[in-house]
DNA sequence: GCAAGGTC
């Protein structure tokens, strides 16, 4: 019999011939690589595809800016078409599963992998119409797993496709019609031919939160508020301590005068022993969100890095929602694996002890966290990934350096506070000392520096040695960082682990913002665009528009809802916010338009 | 030329 398997990329077919037969062969088809070999009588195939086969477009009239209303997009069914760039992957296809009785559809265990399964099924049909499909899913590429999941094939599940491709249409429709609408009219509004004024339930949302950090700040109004600090002697030891705020000056003054050159006691003194545990596995928002707040790389060229350490085979595939390690993965191994890097020196110690790693709650149920596979240096990095290697190394390093992190101890410190009461008066100071090292050791990135008050009793007499009062001023919040803002991302529910850098490079791209020194800056044209459709339809910037349309969406494939009820509510909700906008299109326009004074939208 | 989601 001859069978194919279908997975979603070349990396897996290859680990699925390397798990279901006994030796395979590798070969290419119109140029795409492919698997053979035997298992028992039968004569098995594999490839991977690069992602989706199709997509929906526009077609005919409805394809032109100009020639079609934006309006009617709402009334228009878009097409399923296959992309361009797919071509060779469906001749491929095609030509592997001609003679093929039976295609296990291996495609990553999330929804995008069963619309993609039914892609494949689509374009295998016509050229094989007596072939069986059967699904198999397994949440990590292991031997274990894999294994496991051929043993137990399952049906497509239609329902969570229809889910999918309801999003497509939905994306695709709500985004054309909004980009077109602005874009056409910004432009007649400033008098330009080209530049794209760009709507979408992703990258709006993400552009209202950055703007809307940039106001608070612009709009800050500093406060003057006054500390009265003080150096206290108390058991022999000199300890600065420091009041609560004053509004007022004269109010801080007149405490102060009142504790000078006095005596009194210390009323509180604890020195608490607290732990701080070592993360969780990697994710990739994490690492993005990590890389550019430690390393100074941005998410779109972490995530950019990590793929190719990924296809290096230096680190496990870097796009996953999972932070628990599958019990199919042999932690000691790849401990014992590290022990010959650079960072061998704590590996090898590791592997002395038991190996307990740190579990966080969720699981995408398609990829395992972000681990290292294989041991590297900076040469193999610099070898293998040429003129990015630099920076790759950084990567390398946080990866190798967070998985060990989460097979070791927590870091022990003590938390030290001590407050004096003089008069009527209390005075604080605080310290930290660290107890043990822990995860921290291998780390440093989350590392936390001394700063030790002396040990003092409760009930010691403490005397006033000097006292002043300091002036000092409320400060605006600064922009808001990038880290801040995957993180706000991934609290709203907007984008996917593998998308969300995208997402804010589109904004970069767009003109709307730059991130300077890891701070997402908005310009005029970004601000413009955000506090325009605030004042028209504040839904469609509103950063829980995407988790709203998700968890519609999500009841087609629980089987409450009809696709087709689902798609019309949502272009209902939608074309009612775009009858908001057109009501005041002019004024908006003009208003995006005159921002663009001095740069021009992209 | 529009979006967001896969993959490289």
């Amino acid at each position: 019999m001859g069978v194919l398997v279908v997975s979603e990329k070349d990396s897996v077919a290859a680990a699925i011939a390397r798990y279901l037969g006994r030796g395979y062969r590798r070969f290419r088809v119109v140029g795409v690589p492919a698997y053979r070999f035997r298992r028992g009588d039968d004569e098995w195939l594999s490839m991977g595809l690069r992602g989706h086969l199709m997509d929906f477009d526009f077609g005919g009239e409805l394809a032109s800016w100009r020639r079609t209303e934006p309006e009617r997009l709402f009334d228009a069914q878009p097409i399923l078409v296959y992309r361009p760039e797919s071509t060779r992957h469906v001749l491929a296809l095609r030509s592997l599963a001609k003679s093929a009785e039976l295609v296990y559809l291996a495609l990553d265990a999330d929804s995008e992998g069963e619309a993609i399964a039914y892609e494949a099924m689509m374009t295998i049909m016509p050229v094989n119409p007596r072939v069986r499909f059967l699904r198999v899913r397994f949440n990590a590429v292991t031997r274990d797993d894999i294994l496991e999941a051929f043993n137990k094939p399952q049906q497509l599940d239609l329902r969570t496709v229809e889910k999918v491709f309801t999003r497509m249409m939905l994306d695709l429709t709500i985004g054309a019609a909004f980009t077109r609408l602005l874009t056409l009219s910004v432009r007649r509004a400033a008098g330009r031919a080209n530049g794209i004024v760009s709507y979408g339930p992703c990258q709006t949302p993400v552009l209202s939160l950055v703007v809307r950090r940039a106001l608070e700040r612009e709009n800050f109004v500093p406060r003057k508020y006054y500390v009265v600090s003080a150096l206290v002697a108390v058991d022999g030891h000199r300890l600065a301590v420091r009041s609560e705020r004053f509004e007022g000056r004269e109010d801080a003054v007149a405490a102060a005068k009142s504790i000078r050159g006095s005596v009194g006691r210390v009323v509180e003194a604890s020195f608490v022993e607290a732990r701080k545990s070592p993360p969780v596995p990697l994710e990739t928002v994490e690492l993005e969100k990590r890389a550019s707040k430690w390393l100074g790389i941005r998410s779109r060229e972490a995530l950019a890095l990590a793929e190719e350490l990924y296809r290096h085979g230096l680190i496990s595939y870097p796009r996953t929602e999972t932070n628990v390690y599958p019990q199919t993965l042999d932690l000691r191994r790849l401990v014992a694996e590290l022990a010959r890097s650079p960072f061998g020196w704590y590996a090898g110690r590791l592997l002395a002890s038991r190996l307990s790693p740190t579990r966080g709650r969720s699981d995408d149920g398609a990829h395992p966290p972000i681990y290292p596979v294989r041991a590297a240096d900076l040469p193999d990095v610099v070898r293998a990934l040429g003129r990015h290697a630099r920076k790759a190394w950084k990567i390398y390093e946080l990866v190798v350096r967070h998985f060990l992190a989460t097979l070791s101890p927590p870091a022990v410190y003590e938390r030290q506070r001590v407050v004096v009461r003089v008069g009527g008066l209390d005075l604080v100071a605080e310290g930290r000392r660290t107890i043990s090292e822990g995860y921290w050791e291998i780390y440093p990135y989350e590392r936390i520096e001394d700063s030790p008050i002396p040990r003092v009793e409760a009930g010691a007499t403490v005397r006033v040695v000097e006292v002043e009062v300091e002036e000092r001023e409320t400060k605006p919040p600064d922009y808001l960082s990038e880290a801040e803002l995957l993180a706000l991302m991934k609290r709203h529910g907007i984008g996917t682990d593998a998308t969300m850098q995208e997402h804010i490079h589109t904004n970069v791209r767009r003109g709307y913002m730059n991130i300077v020194r890891g701070r997402c800056i908005p310009s005029p044209l970004g601000k413009a665009l955000i506090l325009g459709l605030n004042d028209t339809a504040p839904h469609l910037a509103d950063p829980d528009v995407r988790s709203r349309m998700e968890s519609m969406l999500a009841q087609i494939s629980r089987g409450r809802a009809d696709p087709r009820d689902v798609l019309e509510a949502v272009k209902r909700e939608f074309r009612g916010y775009y009858k908001l906008l057109l009501d005041r299109l002019p004024s908006l326009s003009k208003s995006i338009a005159g921002s663009l004074d001095g740069g021009s939208p992209r």
